[in-house]
Order: C-alpha cells, then sequence, then structure tokens
RNA sequence: GCCCCCUUGGCGAAAUUGGUAUACGCAGCAGACUUAAAAUCUGUAGGUCGAAAGACCGUGCCGGUUCAAGUCCGGCAGGGGGCACCA
C-alpha cells in the first residue's frame, strides 16, 4: 500500500540515483552496436551562474526525445557541456578579484547539480567545458591543419570596435550598429587580424540549404539573406587621359552592377573613401584627403547611417560610356559607398535607384529614365525625386531599346564581354555575396589562445604541433586596461620555432563561436588524441536532432555548417551538414510587477488575487499594490523570474517538465504561470491517484500476460488505450508535446471512468486489462514525467525500470474503426449523422443518407442536385 | 525601405492532404462531500433569439474559388521577427 499523495522529493533523488548506477544513459564510443543511432543535442549553456527556465524547457524537450528514442530500441548519444569561454567571467573576476577560471568552473559545478536534480537522460560521461586545456588543444590543433588548407590568413582590415569590451567583433555580431553583448555603438578601426576564409564555401552553404528539409524554413530564409547571393556583371570603364595620368596605377574602373540594363541611365560614377584609386589621388590633393578623413569620422550606428547625408566630392576624372561615343561621365568619391561590397566602386543610374537618384539631386547630376513602367506613355513620363525600380520596358537606350529588362541585361553582357579594353574583355559576369570573412581575433584573455609565434625575421609561423597546447597563464592581472595576455610579463616572450631568436607569441584569442563550431563533433569521442576519432565521429554524425533558441539561426549554425565543411576538408570527419533536423524553440515568458515607485518586482515577493475575473496583484510584505504589467521573456533587469530550483523544491521536477511542455506548442512563446504549474502539479497526483486505484483492484500477476482478447471481446478501454499510444506516439515523433500532452490527459479522464467501474470483485480479465493499460500509460508519459513514471511502474514491476523497458506496441487491428458515423450535410451544413460500416460502398452510403428523415425533409419528394460522398469523412447532399 | 511569419472562446491552444471549428488545459460558474476550509469529485460553458425543440451568426476585416474554406487565391488592417547605404 502507497501513501496517498505522491511525494516528489524523496522519488526523484531515488531514481536519478538508480539511473546514474546502473549508467543507463552513458554508452561506450562504440560503432559496432546492431541498434540505429540516434544523436539528439541541445545547445549547450553558457555557464551564467545558475540555470533559468529557458534551459528547463530546452533540455525537457530534447530530453523527452532522447528517452522517446531509447525506449524505440535506438542508440541514443545525449551528451552535454559547456560553452565556458567568454567576456562575463573576466567581468566577474575583475570584480571579485578572482581568476575567470575559477568563476566559471564554480558556476559549472552549480549548474550541473541543477541540471541533475531535473533528471535528465544525459550522458556525464563525456562532459567537456571549452575551456578545458584538453579541448582547446585539439582546437589549436584543428586551427593549424585549417591554415595548412588555407583556410585561415591574417590581414589588415577596417574592423568593428567595441569601445565597452575593448574588442573586435565580427559582422554577424554587430546588432544595429552596436555590440551584440555590450550594447555599445560599434568603431572602426584598422588593425591586423585572423580570419576563417568562410566566403569560400558563400555558394556551398546557400544551395546546401535546400537540402535541410528538417530545419524551419525561417532559419534557412535568414541564412540565405545573410549570405546574400546577387548575379550581375562586372564593367571596366575606360579612364579618360587627363593631367592626373602619371599618379594612377590603372587605366580602367571596375565596378560590379545588378542593373546593366541601366547603362544608358548612368550619369555618374562613386568611388569609395577607402577605394585605392581613392587613395591614389588623396596622396595629390590636400581636398580629397580631408574629404576622405570626413568620411570616416561618419558613424556606423543604426541612427547615424539612417541619417547620414549622400556626401561626394568631384575627383574631376571621367571614364568612357562604353556605348556612347564621345560621352563621358563624371567620377565622384560618395561615402555611401562601400569598399568591401563588389569591387568599391558603382556607377551610379539616378532614375532607378533610390540613392543615386538623392545623390543626383544634390550634386545637379542628369536623371534620365530608361525603363518605361507598363502603364506609362513615354511622353507622359518623367520622373520627380523618387526612382522607378519596378519592371518595364527599356527606352532612351539605343540598342536596348523595347526589351525587357532581363533581356537588356543579358544583351549589354554580351557586348561588353566581346569588347576588348586594352585586350581585355569589358565586362564578365560575376555573382557576388554579402558574407565575409568570419574574423575571428578577440583581444581577450578568456579564449582559446591563437597558437602563432611572431617573429621579427621569420614573419608570423605556427607553434609546432609539439609545443602544443599553449595554456592560458594562471597569473594575470586583470586590473590593468586591455588583453592581461599582452600585458603578461613573461608569457609572451618565446623563442622563435624556426631561428631560435626572441620572439612574441600572439596575443589574440579565438572568438568564443569558434568553441561551439565543433563542440558536437568532440561529444563523439571526447578523450580522443585528435580532436575527432573518425570511426566514432562518422558514425554518430550528423545530429539527428538539435534544439535551441532562434537567436543562434545566423551566427552559431551558420559558423558549425562552416566548420563542418573545414574539417572535411582537414580529413577530421566526412560529412555535408552536421545537423540534419533542427528545431528552435519559443521563449518562457511572465508577466511582470511593478511598485507604486516603479521599481520592478519578482513574482516570488507578490500574491495575486481574482475576484470577477479581475486579477490583482499585492506585495507579500507590505500588502502594498502592485501594477501587473506586460509579458516578457524572463530576464535578470524585469526581475519576472521564476527560479527553477524553488519550483522544484515545492513541486519537484516533473512538475516542472510537464508544465513547460503542455501549454504551447514548443516553437511558440510559454507563459509561465503560477496556476498553471499547479494544474499540472494536480495532474501528477491524479495520475497517481489512477495508478494507486488500478493497483488496489488486486491483479492476479498470472492473468496480465499477455492478455488474451480478440477485436469483439476487447473492452472500450483497451481500444481508447491503443488509440491514444497510437496519436502519443505520433505527436512526440513529430515533436507535439503540447498535442501528446492532450491526449494523455484524455486517455487518462477516459481511465477514470473505466477503473470507477471496476473493484476487487470485477472479473479477473477486466481488472488486468485496467492494469494493462495503466502500464500502457505509464510508459506513455515515461520521457516527460520519467520519475513520476518509475515510482508508478515499481507499484506493478519491481524488477524494472520503465526507463530500461521498449516503447509499447500499438494493437493496429484493435483501433481499426468497425462502423463510423460520417456528418451529414444539407447545402454545406451539418444537419445530421449517418452511421454506415467503415468499408461500406458508396452505393450504401447514398442510400442510407437518402433514406434519413431530415435528408428527406430537405428534399421534399425532388432528387438532390448534387450528393457528394467523401469516404471516412463526410456526406453533403445539394439540394 | 526590402524579406518572412502570425491573428481561432475570458486565456494557452486543437483541428498537419479543403471535409463535424473550439479537442485538451487554465481561469470561471453551479453542485456533492465536509462543522468549515483545503483537497477531491460531478455538472456547465462561443454569441444572439427562444420555455424548449431549434434557428441564425461565428476562426482579424473585405472580396473570390468550391458541393464544402480556420485551411486555397486577391486586397486591407493589426502584431511580431529578420536584414538594412550590399550597387
Amino acid at each position: 500500500m502507497t501513501s496517498e499523495r505522491y511525494n516528489p522529493r524523496a522519488a526523484e533523488a531515488f531514481w536519478q540515483s538508480r539511473w546514474d548506477e546502473a549508467k543507463l544513459f552513458n554508452l561506450e564510443p562504440s560503432t559496432s552496436s546492431s541498434r540505429e543511432k540516434y544523436y539528439v543535442l541541445e545547445m549547450f549553456p553558457y555557464p551564467s551562474g545558475r540555470i533559468h527556465m529557458g534551459h528547463v524547457r530546452n533540455y525537457t524537450m530534447g530530453d523527452v526525445i532522447a528517452r522517446y528514442k531509447r525506449a524505440k530500441g535506438f542508440d541514443v548519444l545525449h551528451p552535454m557541456g559547456w560553452d565556458a569561454f567568454g567576456l562575463p567571467a573576466e567581468n566577474a573576476a575583475k570584480k571579485n578579484n578572482i581568476h575567470p577560471k575559477g568563476w566559471t568552473y564554480d558556476n559549472i559545478a552549480v549548474m550541473r547539480e541543477q541540471l541533475q536534480s531535473m533528471g535528465f537522460s544525459l550522458d556525464w560521461s563525456r562532459e567537456f567545458a571549452t575551456c578545458d586545456v584538453d579541448y582547446y588543444h585539439q582546437q589549436q590543433k584543428l586551427f593549424l591543419d585549417f591554415y595548412d588548407h588555407d583556410l585561415i590568413y591574417r590581414k589588415k582590415s577596417r574592423v568593428n570596435w567595441d569601445p565597452v569590451d575593448q574588442t573586435v567583433l565580427a559582422n554577424e555580431q554587430v546588432i544595429d550598429g552596436c555590440g551584440w553583448r555590450s550594447g555599445a555603438p560599434v568603431e572602426q578601426r584598422d588593425l591586423t587580424q585572423w580570419f576563417f576564409k568562410i566566403s569560400n564555401y558563400s555558394e556551398e552553404l546557400l544551395s546546401a540549404l535546400d537540402g535541410l528539409d528538417r530545419w524551419p524554413e525561417k532559419v534557412r530564409t535568414m541564412q540565405r539573406n545573410w549570405i546574400g547571393r546577387s548575379e550581375g556583371l562586372k564593367i571596366r570603364f575606360e579612364i579618360e587621359a587627363t593631367s592626373a595620368d602619371a599618379i594612377l596605377t590603372s587605366s580602367t574602373l571596375e565596378v560590379f552592377t545588378t542593373r546593366p540594363d541601366t547603362l544608358f541611365g548612368a550619369s555618374f560614377m562613386a568611388l569609395s573613401p577607402e577605394h585605392p584609386l581613392t587613395t591614389q589621388l588623396a596622396s595629390h590633393s590636400p581636398q580629397i584627403e580631408e574629404f576622405v578623413k570626413e568620411c570616416q569620422r561618419q558613424g556606423t550606428s543604426l541612427a547615424e547611417i539612417e541619417t547620414a547625408e549622400k556626401k561626394g566630392f568631384d575627383t574631376g576624372l571621367r571614364v568612357k560610356h562604353p556605348f556612347v561615343e564621345g560621352k563621358s561621365l563624371p567620377v565622384y568619391i560618395a561615402n555611401f559607398v562601400l569598399m568591401d561590397y563588389g569591387t568599391g566602386a558603382i556607377f551610379g543610374c539616378p532614375a532607378h535607384d533610390q540613392r543615386d537618384m538623392d545623390f543626383a539631386r544634390k550634386y545637379g547630376l542628369e536623371v534620365t529614365p530608361v525603363v518605361l513602367p507598363p502603364d506609362q506613355q513615354e511622353a507622359s513620363f518623367y520622373l520627380q525625386d523618387e526612382a522607378y525600380i519596378g519592371e518595364g520596358l527599356i527606352i532612351n537606350s539605343d540598342f536596348l531599346n523595347g526589351l525587357s529588362i532581363e533581356d537588356a541585361k543579358n544583351m549589354v553582357a554580351i557586348r561588353l564581354e566581346k569588347n576588348l579594353v586594352n585586350g581585355v574583355a569589358q565586362a564578365e559576369r560575376q555573382i557576388n555575396y554579402r558574407l565575409r570573412d568570419w574574423g575571428l581575433s578577440r583581444q581577450r584573455f578568456w579564449g582559446c589562445p591563437i597558437p602563432f609565434i611572431h617573429c621579427d625575421d621569420c614573419g608570423t609561423i605556427p607553434v609546432p604541433q609539439n609545443d602544443l597546447p599553449v595554456v592560458l597563464p594562471d597569473d594575470i592581472d586583470l586590473n590593468q586596461s586591455g588583453n592581461p595576455l599582452e600585458m603578461h610579463p613573461t608569457w609572451g616572450k618565446v623563442k622563435c620555432p624556426n631561428c631560435g631568436m626572441s620572439a612574441r607569441r600572439e596575443t589574440d584569442t579565438m572568438d568564443t563561436f569558434v568553441d561551439s563550431s565543433w563542440y558536437f563533433a568532440r561529444f563523439t569521442d571526447p578523450k580522443s588524441e585528435t580532436p575527432t576519432n573518425r570511426a566514432v565521429v562518422d558514425h554518430w554524425l550528423p545530429v539527428d536532432q538539435y534544439i535551441g533558441g532562434i537567436e543562434h539561426a545566423i551566427l552559431h549554425l551558420l559558423y558549425s555548417r562552416f566548420f563542418t565543411r573545414a574539417m572535411k576538408i582537414t580529413g577530421h570527419l566526412e560529412l555535408k551538414e552536421p545537423f540534419r533536423g533542427l528545431f528552435t524553440q519559443g521563449m518562457v515568458v511572465h508577466e511582470t510587477y511593478r511598485d507604486n515607485d516603479g521599481n520592478w518586482i519578482a513574482p516570488a515577493e507578490i500574491r495575486i488575487d481574482e475576484t470577477d475575473g479581475k486579477r490583482t496583484a499585492t506585495l507579500l510584505d507590505s500588502n502594498q499594490p502592485v501594477s501587473i504589467g506586460a509579458i516578457e521573456k524572463m530576464s535578470k533587469s524585469k526581475r519576472n523570474i521564476v527560479d527553477p530550483d524553488d519550483i522544484i523544491s515545492t513541486y519537484g521536477a516533473d512538475t516542472a517538465r510537464w508544465f513547460v511542455l503542455s501549454d504551447s506548442p514548443p516553437d511558440r512563446d510559454v507563459i509561465w504561470s503560477e496556476a498553471g504549474v499547479e494544474g499540472a502539479h494536480r495532474f501528477v497526483q491524479r495520475i497517481w491517484r489512477l495508478v494507486n486505484g488500478t493497483a488496489n483492484l488486486g491483479v492476479s500477476s498470472s492473468m496480465a500476460n499477455p492478455l488474451q482478447y480478440t477485436k469483439e471481446t476487447a473492452p472500450e478501454i483497451l481500444v481508447t488505450t491503443h488509440k491514444a499510444l497510437a496519436n502519443v506516439d505520433k505527436m512526440i515523433s513529430e515533436l507535439r508535446f503540447n498535442s501528446a500532452i492532450a491526449q494523455i490527459h484524455s486517455l487518462v479522464n477516459a481511465q477514470e471512468q473505466a477503473l470507477r467501474k471496476l473493484s476487487q470483485t470485477s472479473g479477473e480479465f477486466e481488472k488486468a486489462t485496467m492494469l494493462f493499460c495503466i502500464k500502457t500509460t505509464i510508459q506513455m508519459f515515461a520521457p516527460m514525467m520519467p520519475h513520476l513514471a518509475e515510482e508508478c511502474w515499481k507499484i506493478f514491476d519491481n524488477s524494472k525500470m520503465v526507463a530500461t523497458m521498449i516503447w509499447p506496441e500499438v494493437d493496429q487491428e484493435l483501433i481499426v474503426e468497425t462502423s463510423m458515423v460520417l456528418p451529414v450535410q444539407i447545402n454545406g451544413k451539418k444537419r445530421g449523422e449517418v452511421k454506415v460500416a467503415a468499408g461500406a460502398a458508396k452505393d450504401d452510403v447514398e442510400k442510407a443518407v437518402l433514406a434519413l428523415d431530415f435528408v428527406q425533409a430537405a428534399l421534399s419528394g425532388k432528387t438532390p442536385r448534387k450528393l457528394i460522398v467523401v469516404p471516412q469523412r463526410i456526406v453533403n447532399v445539394v439540394v
């Protein structure tokens, strides 16, 4: 006999240690298993201090899949680790005057325990942190391999500098002109930086998106836009001879355009302030030099770019129009032309580009329309200050007149490709991408050291493999400004491995996104003495189901796709794409509360009352009223946080797991509410009563297995249970956890009804059926509430754990319907029902329907105009 | 500015090949048990009209296709997200 209420606190700790002792979730790094592999992975956490509800939701979803797939007979890999390098550790260390390492590992210890208290079926034997020397040692090896394969280079470039975090940021890490972490407006600086050649893979990364059919369309679209492919023409314009000839190193100017069809509408050329031609001219012209400096002072924040005026400087140079004899175009330097896209120079066609229009109006340049909108007459078509960018036919363009835009583009390309300037074709077709190379240098301490050495004589050379790892020093001074590695008295001083003379270590560390770009591969054999163990990594990858936040749609997921390609080239794995299935889960959100002074109040500090449907909140300690605000993402600043530890100690992990899965579809935000959690907990107790009630029927064990029945003798509850099982099976495999939970709710409702009709004196067959149904139900909710499931299972079977049981099988024959109730519509509106045999022929259904009283009445003796019978679905009588 | 997504009861949501709209849960209301409360159980529940049977209306708004539209098409409104001086 068991206690009346289920006590999660004792049960959860007990079963967690039982699973642990049995090493149920630990897998040897084997490839020889006869079972099919399944790799489920949730994005690993940054060890910020404590886990939050977002983690609970993310890891619960992953755990449901892992436990479900395990029950389905797969070898499931479900590892966990820590994305442990990064700036917060440095900031915290500075504040508390400790080493970032200590802060990080302390946090990991706390968070590991929190995750374990949730009962996740994780393989902790594979755990690592990216700040472990072993992990970043392997990463340094990878880095040198990439370098050897020409996937990494170093160059001086204009970079995004975060003045608060005192570091360089990748383009992907600049959001609206501000640093992604600090939020500070980003400045431009010229620094020598390390880059990954991700742009080598622009086309590959783009086209392979089509094959990722188990990724959300939204993420694929975002990546497509980010890679930003555009087809166009690179055109060489001849520079007219002038007195400046002597200072120019080239007699042509190259531009990239996607609109060669508008070439006859061109009225000016514009160079980027950083264009080589600009630089050459500036060296001989103080005015140009001054203009370039002015452009460089221009900010790069969102507001500054939006309000920035189009500014230009006429260089006096002119280029020849390729098709119009005697026509030439002025060459400007313009502040809106980007050096790192295309060729850093454009031709301006004001009539059909808004930016060019603004520029032309400002400097009094010609505006010639060359595309006629379909609804316009040539005579009446003229342009004010708005460029026309739509479809139409070409006008004012000599041999292009009357062509479509598409045909005109082609025609221009064909002509210019044949046209030779100084023996070179005047144009070639080109495809450009927005995607830039990934700048990975960070001027920070708490990251993976870049394994290179600078020697005055030998240049920048890799650290020899035997000298790896380059380990971060423990004795650092974080209170100085700048990079502590650079300030360290001895760490950077080394002998050149080439010539043996004094040399300096590279003091930049790697972007932490490097760490997370291959951790999923390392999990397959985390102790391997090479970055990966080929036999093992090729067996386990790709990740079958990856789960994480949408915020990584571009950064992490694009970098990982690049790394997979780079690791393939360097022989570390054989794989096209790292993540076969991707799921982006929604956030956990909560109401916000503020007191009369506008201070944010935490949910734990208030009481909610409800009268006449109106909810009011009051402070617990002072009874002061509190205003209820918008529902927002849980955040420290708004204090609308619910601590998972509090929920676990009050209701237990299973209640928390059930709740985060139950209300909302997993890709949408879930609103955390006290009432919702209590509802989930009530259901936990209901199951407990149902299971114990069934146990109290007293079933002789000999009756239970196997159950003897036929389709005719099967009790209704058995059919209901098998139907629910079929549905739950389908819904879990489609990650529709909220729907699976609704099914289980319905099933439990039905089973409570069924149990009520039984007693100890009922027939053994009825009791055994009930027992079978309950055991099946326990297995169904086990992936979501594993502790409760074990505790319930134990009542019937003390020898095995649910976690070791295989998933129950649906009796397909039992759930096939023998008769059906079809809705009957008259003129498309439901007016009644008809009961027919499941396989009834159309004729028979028609006869049955026409015999119905309400159909006869509607027809009043006439024949129906139409009679539509959709088998298994519906009947519609059109009168 | 460009691109994408969403809009269903008081609330979270189901309806996943165009075929019974509102399953399941939360909050509510009524009742049972109880000295009482909690816990638990039962019933009820889109709107309007009606005593009832029932009728009509109803998935953001307007229109279309269809025997049949939450679902498909066109337009509009509101909300959210991504990119953004990319030639």
